[in-house]
RNA sequence: CGGGGCGUAGCGCAGUCUGGUAGCGCACCUGCUUCGGGAGCAGGGGGUCGGAGGUUCAAAUCCUCUCGCCCCGACCA
């Protein structure tokens, strides 16, 4: 490709509106445009990659025995209405009405789709095991998209489906899918784990993320600095082997605490720590209910983990009238003791004893409250946020770290949650039907992209590892008006396209300025540099642009040269 | 959904408080010079100031409404 005749527009300064550096770097190096909030085109630059990235996920799909096929972004409702989801999914279900009033959705996901298919053209547990998948762009109304490509309402995403007739299989199916994406994020050369995962909405049993390592991710992950164990702080296990319930030593005292509100409040005041407090958080659920909530003072409540315990939707802190009621105190005195409704406390308050609780009475707390004895809790259960240092779960002395991640890839285990309520059945080797047992596996297309360039950037611009780059290879020719530098740069530009290297010509009419600093921009990993200056030597310049590595190479070697280092698929 | 901020040329911004008929840098076009890390000089094109309504002799500027975009929050007890 010719720079001159291509469409590579690469700004000088910095969107105003691009706040990380993978969504600064894609509209700089010209690979994407917003066209609408969290709604992109992908620009020719930016396609290439999206491209390389989708070919690497096709290649190790086939391999690990999946099979593409693509199904339609317009769904109709009635698809979903037949699982649920048309209800239950909420406002990132993009709905919309056909000329004859007929409810459609954009797909946000396809489990509805690919159940149709298979209830439909699978009859017998000799089809099975199968597995279908696509490439296909998808539309979920996000509520906040941001970061450019990160988090987009339409976004490009690998979707794949395991359709199998037990257990067992389904678990193969999905081992399969588990090697088959760490595959896949190998060969695009990104640092990541994978850490077990909540389900979430889409459902089902058990499941583990992919996340790329990288500052600017937005989900947490815990991992053992001892053993395997890694998960979504969402998710993160806590247990407490050596926990044993707390022994009372101390009387229950009501004591005033004027205008004290919060756990630092109280804390200043009575001259202790928050460890030594227990706070108590006023929840109300999606079915309605509202229950206490008992937390060691400086820990968080995992609303997920509490939905998960109480087996609602969701549970979210309550609105500040119904505390006022449950509590029959102004908001900040809430405390268990004299409560009506359930309480459910953190395992970690097992192991407490004699600490400080709201008093349900304005300005007033207790100091040496204990469980069991002033109050009676429904449960206790793990349901705080994973922290750096809490104890792993799996191994004996193990302690967590933590880091920040961005979820590129998720797989799920659904178990027969669709096959069961969308009826996808086939017979068994008994001649009796039988509920198919679903996986999905998702990789997140432009994500990954994004995802790989906030690991490999510098301050001057993209650094795209070769299994991604746009091009592999970009010839600079300085000066094109002097013949001989434009005739060897001709010539390696023809050569190089015919032995199948990737290769963009910057022939433009620029000063070499402009040419290094956009060549730095767009991060091609080899720049090959043909100027009057070398070219009198018989030489050309190379340089890697990750590791700024350069040499000079003799014109009559360095297709070789370059042959060589892009089969490696390293900057040399 | 709540809070904050911003919409003026392709990009980055000034002008808005204090109303007087739109400007700077980069980019773009023409010419000359220049040519190994974002050149110089000269000339030039491009904006219904997000939209609608209102106030006024006069609105980018003041008022009302509206649309779009960005950021933060949605864990206060």
């Amino acid at each position: 490709m010719r720079y001159s005749q291509y469409l590579l527009p690469t700004l000088k300064e910095t969107p105003a509106d691009a706040e990380v550096i993978s969504h600064q770097l894609m509209m700089r190096a010209g690979m994407i445009r917003k066209v609408a909030a969290g709604v992109y085109n992908y620009m020719p630059f930016g396609l290439r990659s999206i491209r390389k990235m989708e070919q690497i996920i096709r290649e190790e799909m086939n391999k690990a025995g999946a099979i593409e096929c693509l199904m339609p972004m317009a769904n109709p409702g009635e698809l979903w209405q037949e699982s649920g989801r048309w209800e239950k999914y909420g406002k990132e279900l993009l709905r919309f009405k056909d000329r004859k009033n007929a409810d459609f959705c954009m797909g946000p996901t396809h489990e509805e789709v690919v159940t149709d298919i298979v209830r439909n053209t699978v009859n017998s547990y000799r089809q099975l095991p199968l597995n279908l998948y696509q490439i296909q762009t998808k539309f979920r109304d996000e509520i906040r998209p941001r970061f450019g490509l990160m988090r987009g309402r339409e976004f490009i995403m690998k979707d794949a489906y395991s359709f199998d007739i037990d257990d067992a299989g389904a678990d193969k199916s999905y081992a399969k899918m588990y090697q088959a994406y760490r595959n896949i994020f190998n060969r695009c050369g990104l640092k990541f784990r994978a850490v077990e995962a909540d389900s979430g909405a889409i459902g089902g049993s058990f499941s583990h993320e992919f996340m790329v390592l990288a500052e600017s991710g937005e989900d947490g992950i815990v991992s053992c600095d001892t053993c395997e164990y890694a998960a979504n702080i969402e998710k993160a296990e806590l247990y407490y082997r050596d926990m044993e319930t707390a022994t009372a030593t101390a009387p229950l005292q009501k004591i005033d605490t004027p205008d004290q509100r919060t756990i630092e409040d109280v804390a200043d005041f009575l001259n202790v720590t928050a460890q030594q407090l227990v706070k108590t958080l006023i929840v109300q659920t999606s079915k309605d209910e509202v229950v206490a909530v008992l937390l060691r003072g400086d820990r968080e409540l995992n609303s997920i983990k509490l939905a998960n315990l109480l087996d609602v939707d969701w549970a979210l802190l309550a609105e500040d009238d119904v505390i006022r009621q449950v509590t029959a105190a102004p908001v900040g005195f809430a405390g268990p003791i004299g409560l009506t409704i359930p309480v459910y406390a953190d395992s970690e308050v097992r192991g407490m004893a004699d600490f400080v609780v709201g008093g349900n009475a304005a300005d007033v707390h207790y100091i040496g409250a204990n469980h069991g004895r002033d109050f009676a809790v429904t449960r206790f259960a793990d349901i705080r946020q994973a922290v750096a240092g809490d104890p792993c779960p799996r191994c004996d002395g193990g302690k967590f770290e933590s880091w920040r991640g961005i979820e590129v890839g998720h797989v799920f285990k659904l178990g027969t949650k669709y096959s069961d309520a969308m009826n996808a059945t086939v017979l068994n080797d008994k001649g009796q039907a039988q509920s198919l047992v679903m996986g999905c596996y998702g990789i997140g297309v432009g994500r990954t992209v994004a995802a790989a360039i906030e690991q490999n950037h510098d301050e001057n611009g993209l650094m795209l590892p070769m299994p991604l780059a746009p091009f592999q290879v970009l010839v600079c020719m300085l000066n094109p008006k002097d013949d001989e530098v434009r005739e060897a740069a001709e010539k390696l530009y023809a050569e190089l396209e015919s032995v199948g290297i990737e290769v963009l010509l910057d022939d433009r009419d620029e000063r070499p300025g402009i040419k290094f600093k956009d060549a730095d921009l767009i991060g091609i990993p080899l720049r090959v540099t043909v100027g009057a200056r070398t070219l009198k030597e018989g030489n050309v310049e190379l340089k890697a642009r990750a590791t700024g590595e350069q040499t000079e190479v003799a014109v009559d070697k360095i297709v070789n040269k370059l042959e060589q280092l892009v089969a490696e698929g390293l900057n040399f």
